[in-house]
RNA sequence: GGCGGCGUACCCAAGUGGCUAAGGGAGUGGUCUGCAAAACCAUUAUUCAUCGGUUCGAUUCCGAUCGCCGCCUCCA
């Protein structure tokens, strides 16, 4: 098994991974709060993490893998009470619109996913604890969590609580008996999601889900938790702070923090605005090319977008389908089927730069290699036995980084296969075919076949008109000297 | 102001105390082809923001300077 190494932000220095116990890890990533459409830099964490889980998966490791919803918080019901429905209602709309966008992005579903509203016992059994042990406090319905009544409180975003105070902007809140104290439970107004406390009607604050719903499913002491760099402040810093108050424990032994994705070199983000919604660029770019995209640069540093990079990211992945899908064609009248476990030198390559913190971009370097040796074998003639572990190894390493590959089904015609039939016959079927508007299979492979009989006869001009006809209805068509492969795009 | 990160070719992006500084996109020239597409070959950084220091040797380590970004309010 390969060794991980990972940075660690707590330490601030990349370690050996070393899980809790031997064989699992517990993984713990921040999902969404759901009152709006995701965006892309939602995308980036999902789609990190979810590499993070298929290659741990990869090397044999059961990972137990929770990613939550926030499901409720000030944002939705501010925003369903705007659009006149119940914020139950809000967030169960973008959950269900959270999956569209991420399956569409080949996420693979984490072991749990669990909702803030489904775990009000445990969040208010754990507040209780912090209130008993000293380090919360009630006033007038709310709980508020004291932050100097933890010595190590900032340990993760490494400030100190007079740093904080000095560049504070909290607006002053006069039942809290410091600015930096942040609320566990939160009493409800008017009209708000109440649920019976020891402190009367109330919600949870934002921080103590997370807590609470780790502490139930993967336990105190668990191996990652991961999440956007704009979380470790203050976010985590709470999340560990409580989890420190209630029990003590270690809590994540690694937190993981992707960069965030930048729209002209600013953070994306949805309160300023300055975001694109998955589903909009979906209507530009195919999903796949997006995924594609998020891995090219380290997970650590921001990322860019803009649509020339994608697009420059758009012909990088179509050079390897195209050159996985002639291997494809080369192979199928064999039968190809994906070896599994397969032990090839490029694959050991690519576990290797994934193994140092996920280094994606070299994995993908790696993989580039790999497409350079196949089309090197092709060319070469190499046999259906060596092309068959270089598309085994190139599949296994896309389908960890979880990259569709798209492979169009291919068809050819040759020479020889119109070399008996009757050209009048073909002709004019074709002809009178050439001006529909939609073709039907068999009137392609006719088109198909007239062109090439017009190659044949070397009446280039006819052929490259039918060329034109079919690539004006989707069709690529590329010839090799005797013979033309045509698939759909 | 405090904390953290970044600056590598036309663009994107890995990386290393000394061997040719990965890979992708774009461009150029070539091979192949009737053409096109795809592919292949060659080519595009005597140099890694700037200036110092450590060292036999630094793009890599240390310091300073400049520039960009994030967090310190909700945020992936």
């Amino acid at each position: 098994m390969y060794e991980v190494s990972l940075y660690n932000s707590l330490t601030k220095k990349k370690e050996r991974f070393v899980p809790l116990t031997p064989g699992k890890i517990g993984m713990y990533v921040c999902g969404v709060t759901v009152y709006d459409r995701c965006h892309l830099g939602h995308a980036r964490a999902v789609v990190f993490f979810d590499v993070v889980y298929r290659y741990f998966s990869a090397l044999g490791y059961e990972v137990t893998f929770v990613r939550n919803f926030t499901d409720v918080d000030d944002k939705i019901i501010e925003r369903a009470h705007q659009q006149n429905i119940s914020w139950n209602e809000l967030a169960e709309k973008y959950i269900h619109k959270f999956y569209e966008d991420f399956d569409r992005l080949n996420v693979k579903k984490p072991s749990f996913e669990p909702k803030a509203t489904e775990h009000i016992e445990c969040i208010i059994t754990s507040i209780e604890k912090m209130i008993a042990r000293g380090f919360a406090y009630e006033k007038d319905g709310d709980v508020f969590f004291s932050v100097r009544s933890l010595d190590e409180y900032g340990m993760l975003s490494g400030r100190t609580v007079d740093d904080l105070l000095s560049g504070i902007r909290i607006e002053i809140n006069d039942k809290k008996n410091d600015p930096l104290d942040f609320a566990l439970w939160k009493k409800s107004k008017l009209n708000e999601p109440a649920w019976d406390s020891p402190w009367g009607k109330g919600r949870p604050g934002w921080h103590i889900e997370c807590t609470a719903m780790i502490h139930k499913i993967l336990g105190d002491e668990f191996d990652i938790h991961g999440g956007g760099n704009d979380l470790i402040f203050p976010h985590h810093e709470n999340e560990l702070a409580q989890a420190r108050a209630i029990s003590g424990c270690h809590y994540a032994r690694y937190w993981m923090h992707n960069g965030l994705v930048t729209l002209n070199k600013e953070k994306m983000s949805k309160s300023t605005k300055n975001f694109f919604a998955l589903e909009d660029i979906y209507n530009q770019f195919e999903p796949r090319y997006i995924r594609y995209f998020l891995l090219t640069k380290h997970y650590h540093a921001p990322l860019d977008f803009t649509s020339e990079l994608v697009g420059d990211a758009v012909n990088a992945w179509k050079r390897v389908e195209n050159s996985c899908g002639i291997v494809h064609n080369i192979l199928s009248r064999n039968t190809y089927s994906l070896i599994e476990n397969i032990n090839h030198e490029m694959l050991k390559g690519f576990c290797e730069a994934l193994s140092d913190d996920f280094n994606t971009p070299k994995a993908l370097a790696i993989l580039f290699d790999t497409v350079s040796c196949m089309n090197q074998a092709v060319r070469e003639g190499k046999s259906h036995k060596e092309l068959s572990v270089l598309l085994s190894a190139l599949e296994t390493m896309a389908s960890i980084l979880g990259i569709e590959l798209f492979l169009p089904e291919q068809a050819q015609v040759s020479f020889s296969d119109i070399e008996d039939i009757d050209e009048q016959k073909i002709i004019e079927q074709g002809i009178s075919c050439l001006h529909i508007n939609k073709f039907s299979d068999e009137q392609i492979k006719l088109l198909v076949r007239l062109r090439l009989l017009y190659r044949m006869k070397k009446d280039f001009k006819q052929a490259d008109t039918i060329r034109d006809v079919l690539q004006q209805a989707g069709y690529t068509l590329r010839d090799t000297k005797n013979q033309t492969i045509y698939f759909q795009l």
